[in-house]
DNA sequence: AAGGGGAATCGAATCGATTCGACTCCGCGC
DNA sequence: GCGCGGAGTCGAATCGATTCGATTCCCCTT
């Protein structure tokens, strides 16, 4: 292995010499910089990682702990893995996993041992047991998604109530009357997840305000239970015009079971997804969509990450405004 | 933080004593042992990360070179990813996620730095730049997939080639005589994706070997072009009565456009996939599939990796068999 | 001409674990 | 009773970087 000390041997200055040029920490004369930084390549120098972790307690390294659990979408996840490994790189970090089922001990063992310098954690629960964890571990963490008591804690999530606000909104602006939220599966509300939760929750809030009539029903991921559910509500709500689904995974079994109805979209029923974009363009016909931007999510967790690494004030809760675009699934209504 | 001298006076022994009770490398009498395993749970003691592998040579982690590119299927990637992570919690080892598009510099990067103690590698393709890196880098690694020139290399794979014979074998013994391949997009056979061309290879020798007659079609993901693709496909060769499809994205809308041809699953067109057991099971027909073993496929790497970096030989290639579950969209052929 | 000050560099201490050699007991065989 | 060997423990060297004074040198001011 080449050491520092080899690096510093041959461009003829000390150790301490070559780590102010590559950190740049000291000021160095241009001529020893352009000495050293030849020398690093012609030996092929790369720092010890453990050395400098050791000497500089910084590991250059974050946690990303993934959630694993039913009812997850997982394209979406992995889009957002893959934005917070690019936007760490951005930042010469890279990124740890740990499986969620590791839970607040996993959590513990790589903050402990001073693995990483700071953690990002997913898909976090209402009363998640991770929480007072985080808050008492010596390193900063972001949070995605947010929990009851988020004292003390930074998250980052898109705005889910006023996602599902948008939604109704843009539906009562088109003219319907009567419109139904198809949701996440039923585990996901029963285990109190904050999203499902918040967007149900400005959902039935804005047909209140804008006075037009709601309901909601759960809805699992596979073919058949999709669709018997969605022939259920059209049955037993004759007069729901305008459907908002948030469950991505089910998306393309609620058109089928529209089609299988004999219902046409955006004529009979108009339909509006909460989803990433290129879902809401792949399917048949496009859809009106609120998206989830899961890479700019990841984006945004990482640099209050690293601002807080930075020891710079971030605000405890960011919410990205949800944005409704419009395409082929929903139009006008003319009673 | 707390270090192994605070737990060594805590105990009352020497900090080596401590370091020996922890990695087990020496005998240690049963008091003492007890003693110092209290004061570690009594101090909350957690070895830290960078000294460790600065005075051991072992990092605990290994990477993990994601692929990230058009036509892979991301719940496979996913399971794939979680069941590395924990095959490697198994081991006590972490994951480090590298990104395929840091390239093979990535790999200098984290192998050079000593951050890894290994490597895995998904997604290899036939000619990949990264393969004689691998090959001159210092530590071990375990390819997913296997290029052309797999010499000096340990990879592991499902068997895509029989597996694409099995399929072939399933219809033909069910008396279907003419069969087609629905394969991935065509960036994935330009790229020269080892997966894909065997699965393709296995299929025509198959149809070759049994005398039956067979064609082929690269395929998009999004629902219009499949369908066309599809619709044309049935009707350039109209005596096509037995589709494999290995494009599990393409999957709900290769059965949507049969349906919207007329054609019954499994009475017109007998379908045969290569996917994941849970989309097989999920879609409507349920789906006669060989199952893409993500799952046994992450295991099998890690635990080749671990015998390398004990210093066990290894197979060069291990080829995971392909098992084929019959479900209803195929059936006995009545001619 | 003396002295102040900043830029550039060096040397040595430091981070926290692992590991090797050496030392102390103790029991056993002869 | 002496020596031998193994079990158990300790002490010190070591891993490879970072970082904090300290030092040198030079320029500029007064």
């Amino acid at each position: 292995m080449v050491t520092i000390a080899d690096v510093a041997r041959h461009a003829g200055v000390a150790p301490s010499t070559v780590s102010y040029v590559l950190t740049g920490r000291r000021s160095i004369s241009p001529a020893t910089r352009a000495r050293v930084e030849a020398s690093v390549r012609a030996l092929g120098y790369h720092p010890h990682a453990g050395a400098r972790s050791l000497a500089s307690n910084r590991a250059g390294v974050l946690a990303l702990v993934l959630p694993m659990r039913e009812g997850m979408h997982v394209p979406v996840l992995m889009q957002f893995v893959v934005a917070v490994a690019n936007a760490a790189r951005g930042h010469e970090h890279d990124v740890l996993l740990v499986t969620a089922d590791q839970g607040a001990a996993g959590l513990r063992r790589v903050a402990g041992s001073a693995q990483v310098d700071g953690l990002l954690v997913m898909d976090v629960e209402m009363h998640d047991e991770r929480v007072p964890v985080l808050r008492e571990l010596d390193r900063p963490s972001v949070l995605i998604g947010y929990p009851a008591d988020a004292a003390g804690l930074t998250c980052v999530d898109l705005d889910f109530a006023e996602a599902g606000a948008r939604c109704v909104d843009h539906l009562a602006d088109l003219g319907h009357r009567y419109v139904a939220l198809v949701g996440a599966p039923r585990a996901v509300y029963q285990r109190d997840t904050g999203f499902a939760h918040r967007t149900m929750a400005g959902f039935s809030a804005a047909a209140m305000r804008r006075g037009i009539s709601s309901t909601t029903l759960p809805t699992g991921t596979d073919h058949g239970s999709v669709r018997s559910a969605v022939a259920g509500l059209l049955e037993r709500h004759p007069a729901v015009t305008g459907l908002v689904v948030h469950n991505e995974a089910a998306l393309p079994s609620v058109l089928e079971a529209l089609r299988a109805t004999g219902r046409k979209v955006p004529d009979d029923v108009a339909v509006v997804a909460i989803c990433p974009d290129e879902q809401a363009e792949r399917l048949a016909p496009r859809l009106t969509s609120v998206r989830v931007p899961a890479e700019q999510l990841g984006h945004r967790a990482v640099e209050l990450l690293m601002a807080k690494l930075a020891r710079v004030a971030v605000p405890p809760l960011t919410l990205l405004p949800p944005r409704l675009v419009e395409r082929s699934s929903t139009a006008r209504r003319c009673d």
